[in-house]
DNA sequence: TGACAAACATTGTACAAACATATGAACTTA
DNA sequence: TAAGTTCATATGTTTGTACAATGTTTGTCA
């Protein structure tokens, strides 16, 4: 008895949908395995479509699409593999200590407080827990070497595991990536300026109401499932918050 | 002499790129005319094809790349055609008009002024003209049916040719687009808070200190030449900036 | 051993053919 | 007129075949 793949290969030629999209499905799940993210060769195209039972054509048309997404990369004499972008992937996206040492800025904590709470009603709202749930709770006053200028708030979905005893010193999203399997694909941000309260302006060491750039920031993650709820409070004369955008034409 | 396309035909059989890699740069061209632009259906494949003479297979790899890149769009029944978003382009894209208009609210422009200037040095290091050109800068201040929120300063490239006689109560991208064919495609924006100067505050009709988030944007065309330099205070109880990012797998 | 060549494996390109399905226009009918 | 039917047209799907180009492995020979 061989052992055999752990995903279902099962094409159904009676099935509504046009063959290649099922093939396309199929190979979603398949390269979403360890073994295809580490490196791995696909099962090349000749002997795939045959164990598919479908053409080779076929099967090119699935993974085409998958190809023009950008996740697989296909080479000619070698074979196709699930394609891995240079160096880690949490790199400069989202991560506050990458973007602060690209500009040459070495992150200092000033503090970090890690408690179980009863979040605010919209917290969670957004991470679909019944009310009087505990959330893990981090807040955290950062800055460089000479000064904090940010204070952030972050509730984690209780999905995710974890207990509060991790080290949070490392950078949150490689963490999350690579201890639980966590992965940031989408964060929604909305900014606002305000000034600042009491309660902040002592955490940051400025006068009460001193201009502050809010952010709040709705991370997901690639199934859309709410990951963290971040509150960050910016010393405006320390950050430019900066938003490239691209349209499509 | 029956009159042909303006494009070429020529697909070469024996250069050594291949021929979809041909008909593909064959079609960019073809789609760039104003025809094709305005909603006109390509030829149908079999006939394109044929005129071409290269098999169906062949020209659907070309398309397929528009397809998936999200130029050209094809109906089953109907015909293949240059994709165009709802409506006109720029919607939904650096419109504040158009933003407002989804959260039903009403734009209204509390003042405008049109004066030809010359620009602070970080400006004119933008648009890359000599120190001392005058350049047009459009002053407005916007917000809804209540009160302005906005204070909008912006200068334009002196490439676009505008006067500063046009009608600016209209989406200034769709102006720029119908009118100049300058395309906006690229913005660079930094986001920072501010305490209201005295000026801004006069401007918004608030007190002075008042938190404002402040907005710059650097928008380029296509070929990344700079199209316009914008700065924006926003009154910070009245907007909320949302950014969304996705990140790449 | 080392260099080169041959064989092999794998994806890339191109063609042809057939049938499926959605759309819109023309036609028919109540 | 209004609703349904038919038909022509266009893209969508699938298979099959052949050969080209490229990278890897193996084999040969000096």
């Amino acid at each position: 008895m061989s052992k055999q793949e752990e995903v279902k290969i099962e094409i159904d030629h009676k099935s509504p949908l046009p063959l290649h999209v099922q093939v396309e499905d199929l190979l979603r799940r398949m390269i979403a395995l360890p073994e295809y993210q580490q490196g791995k060769l696909l099962p090349n195209e000749v002997s795939l479509a045959r164990q598919l039972g479908i053409s080779r054509s076929t099967l090119r048309q699935a993974t085409n699409k998958l190809v023009y997404e950008g996740r697989l990369y296909r080479k000619k004499g070698v074979g196709t593999m699930v394609y891995r972008p240079v160096d880690s992937k949490a790199k400069n996206w989202l991560s506050f200590t990458q973007e602060m040492k690209s500009k040459g800025i070495k992150v200092v904590n000033y503090s970090i407080k890690l408690t179980w709470e009863e979040p605010p009603e919209e917290v969670a709202n957004f991470f679909a827990v019944p009310e009087g749930t505990r959330l893990l709770k981090m807040e955290r006053v950062r800055g460089n070497e000479d000064r904090p200028f940010v204070y952030f708030i972050s509730y984690f979905s209780p999905a995710i595991g974890l207990t509060g005893e991790e080290d949070f010193s490392q950078p949150l999203y490689e963490l999350l990536e690579n201890k639980f399997s966590v992965i940031a694909k989408l964060s929604i941000e909305e900014i606002t300026a305000m000034a600042a309260t009491e309660f902040i302006a002592k955490k940051l060491g400025i006068d009460t109401a001193f201009p502050i750039l809010k952010r709040k920031r709705y991370v997901y993650d690639p199934g859309r499932r709410p990951i963290e709820y971040n509150i960050g409070y910016y010393k405006s004369d320390s950050i430019i918050y900066t938003v490239e955008s691209e349209r499509e034409l």
